[in-house]
DNA sequence: TTGATACATCAAAATATTTTGATGTATAAT
DNA sequence: ATTATACATCAAAATATTTTGATGTATCAA
């Protein structure tokens, strides 16, 4: 492997990790957790999601954008309606992210002095 | 299944949602992830993540905290150490939550109107 | 063309998280 | 006993996120 090619990896390794932190940060509210629980027997729209947790109009939308931006959901517009859903590969982004996490970590013993 | 065990089922998977949650706040945070990467290669002391990152003591030890509380990680001490590891069941919570929502989610078609 | 619906966006306020520097506690070495 | 090391905890300051209520834009129906 050369130089370049270890340069882009690393590289790719970096937004890889960018993107891992953004979603996790886009899981780390709880009323995101109930909208992607929500998102999980398919598309909602904003108004589905007033109806089913009573927050407010530009509250939900607020958190939509959170998800949006963080590249978790996708949208799409049907009149004047625009309907969200669950962004399969950054759900797999994060499958493997835990993956390495549990099946590369070691429990190697570390001693100081 | 009677009331009871309905009752007690919603009350485990809310006591899970919580632990979810928790776990989701910890990950939200780029130092907290670059620390949890350190602790992939086997125990850490605040120390060594002193050396690695250059972040300052009280500030780790903040994030550690986090981390703890979370039910993350673990520790031991050993003399004027303590070693942090990741908890390997916590571990594998996040990884079922994962699964839920990429195995279980439908692509199923909102309609409105 | 007027009014209603669905949603986005904005600025200000409310709230939460993070950082800092200081101090505290326990262990261990001299 | 004294000093040094490893880490925790604390209160204040700095910073970031979230909520609110108002306003804006696009689509549609009457």
């Amino acid at each position: 492997m050369n130089l370049i090619t270890l340069k882009l990896l690393k590289e790719s390794s970096k937004v890889k990790k960018e993107n891992i932190s953004k979603l996790m940060v886009s899981f780390s509210d709880p009323f995101r957790l109930e909208i992607i629980d929500l998102m999980m027997d398919g598309e909602v729209c904003v108004c589905d999601i007033m109806k089913l947790t009573n927050l407010s109009q530009s509250r939900i939308s607020y958190h939509i954008k959170i998800l949006k931006e963080a590249g978790l959901i996708s949208d799409r517009q049907e009149g004047r309606w625009v309907y969200y859903s669950l962004n399969k590969e950054s759900l797999l982004l994060i499958k493997e992210w835990i993956f390495s996490l549990t099946d590369y970590s070691s429990n190697r013993k570390r001693c100081c002095e």
